[in-house]
DNA sequence: AAAGCTAATCTAAACGTTTCGAACGAGTCA
DNA sequence: TGACTCGTTCGAAACGTTTAGATTAGCTTT
């Protein structure tokens, strides 16, 4: 055997660099030059290898690159449940971004449980993914200790995490929540609802605390019995919306902690036989599309998915950057209160003002 | 140098196998037979591995297995707008599902532009993924091109496309139509108004065709003015509505061949000062969760979406499997006409039905 | 005791890239 | 005419696995 580069009899697999490099007698290193523009390579050279990669219909091995380079491309995504309006925005906007900045997006759903949340993320990591944006499921001390293990950069969005200090794009939940409560506070509303999400989450807790926040602000007792834990599902927020209901002193108007929650509530205000806003207002986390045009027209916070995805993901680009060597930032956007007409004046608002000829 | 053996001096990365087999006083290959179980190795040396590995903290890493396998473990899927509930749906479904079989999904979304759609499944090729999910954004000829210069098996949800003989599951569009349209002329309705998707894609003309098929059944004339293109999107499908909702002689009804399209057209209804049903009956393809508790609770085709999700991750599993060597396999699924009360009797039946007594 | 098994382990060649440093030819300068 | 540069091109060693085939040691057989 003379020399190394003997032909091979073109295998019926895809087209290599070896192929092209035998098709235009040069090197690999050349193609690889001209394929990735690294090298200056002379016209000719350069014209016979793109013609011979037009001819074969070469196209360069994603995966043997990223095992050279030790970079994918890649994003890896995870998010508890990608049937919830408001993640699926987020999700759609971190991938446009994302997408135009060259990377691809590998998805995950754990469906709220933390067990599966885990085992995703090791998967991405397994996978060499460049990065990781996580909407985390609820507090737990594993994810802490497998992200540790890593250096690539993570961004939390909406939930973060004990422990994990990372980047992260969050809302302002609290003062959110407080905003929604005092608004409702203001129509007259005291005994006032609240369907709780999980508070193993920090969403859970901080929207609970503004609810606290508002009732304390407006010289409000709390009462106990006006709280039930919805866990940020539909059928949890039923059960909890049924006894909110049942009970005899029940409440006036009802706050919803986020948006799969609130059809609960509906459903529950709906088959008890009340109606909203005429028996109760509602309000609730996350806006929807729709919201302004079915009835009743819900209030709601909306939050700033398009700004939360942007920015989430302009955090993971800026550290694939290397743009920003200092630790961890957190940002904090502001969600804004949709008033809309699922709150009524309560009665006896709608009575002082009747007495006071306003109405 | 004796033996190539040597020690190097632990690289700051992520540990490989090498280090575990020096640790562990074993080659690579006896690693790689523990880590995979491909063969049998004695008691005494898996223990050792075994410990090593833990002592080590090593993950075997994926890219450099898919290298040399020549698979990934990885499903591509695109869909034209994750943030649409249907497709939300049937993506998160499919995620499970596959995430049940050891696959990762790599999302993309292409916000129905064809061209960004090529992109990215050229894209997912590169990658080496095993398989293709496609939801197709239109009638696009390079697709095919792309697809049969590769071998990983390929389904097609939702849409088919000309000349693309892969695998699908695909509703009954034009049967599913046929049946709203009908229902809606039962109730009396004779200029029933559409809007329809883009034409460029299978479902645009299915359903389209399941209109006109109800409307030809029922002996009534085609009226080109109540006809509408909406492209499957919000806005469009408001300005459809609005040019429909001005005509002189206006529908009685409109049907809207998708649920984004369907908030525009209640926009329209809205903005011109009507209200439904009252005014103008309405009903759409695509069923909301919320649908049957918000006003007017939308009659509604419904996709059996879970079903569709199972089918199609089935279908690519089988193939992996190697299940399945015969031609390509259409699975055609039905939908479900879910009647609510946005559509009414239109006023000449009450009108009848008052006459012989029977309102 | 030689030959033949079997079972456990290892060596080394892939997989398809990237990239460092060497090699080579052609100019330029002293 | 050497000794230098430059500008191109190439050889070969990685990257971290998998796996076919070689090797070894320990048993049976006869």
């Amino acid at each position: 055997m003379t020399k190394s580069k003997r032909t091979r009899p073109r295998k019926s697999t895809a087209p290599t660099m070896l192929h092209v490099a035998e098709a235009a007698r040069v090197s690999v290193a050349t193609v690889s030059a001209v394929v990735n523009g690294t090298a200056v390579v002379s016209p000719a050279l350069t014209a016979r290898i793109e013609a011979a990669i037009k001819d074969i219909g070469y196209k360069r091995n994603a995966i043997a690159r990223s095992l050279k380079l030790g970079k994918t491309r890649t994003i890896g995504l995870t998010v508890a449940d990608i049937t919830n309006p408001f993640f699926t925005d987020v999700v759609s906007v971190i991938q446009e971004v994302l997408h135009r900045a060259g990377y691809a997006v590998m998805l995950c759903c754990n469906d709220e449980d933390i067990e599966t949340q885990d085992d995703q993320i090791q998967l991405l990591l397994d996978r060499m993914v460049d990065g990781l944006i996580i909407a985390p499921a609820g507090d737990d001390a594993n994810l802490k200790r497998i992200l540790e293990g890593t250096n690539v950069p993570v961004v939390l969005i909406d939930r973060i995490c004990d422990g994990v200090d990372t980047d992260a794009v969050v809302l302002d939940n609290q003062r959110a929540v407080f905003d929604a409560t005092t608004y409702m506070l203001h129509l007259g509303h005291r005994r006032i609802g609240y369907i709780s999400g999980s508070l193993d989450t920090s969403t859970g807790r901080d929207r609970l605390a503004g609810y606290h926040e508002a009732l304390d602000s407006a010289g409000i007792a709390f009462d106990d019995e006006l709280v039930r834990l919805g866990n940020f599902r539909e059928a949890d927020a039923y059960k909890a919306a049924m006894q909110l209901l049942t009970q005899p002193d029940r409440p006036t108007a009802i706050f919803s902690a986020n948006n799969l929650m609130v059809i609960g509530v509906m459903k529950a205000i709906r088959d008890i036989g009340l109606s909203c806003p005429e028996d109760i207002s509602v309000a609730c986390f996350d806006d929807f599309p729709w919201a302004d045009v079915f009835r009743p027209q819900l209030t709601t916070v909306a939050q700033p998915v398009r700004a939360i995805g942007e920015q989430a993901a302009q955090l993971v680009l800026d550290r694939l950057a290397g743009k920003t060597e200092n630790g961890p930032r957190r940002l904090v956007l502001q969600g804004r209160l949709m008033v809309r007409n699922s709150c009524r004046p309560h009665a006896s608002l709608v009575q002082g003002a009747r007495e006071h000829g306003a109405l």
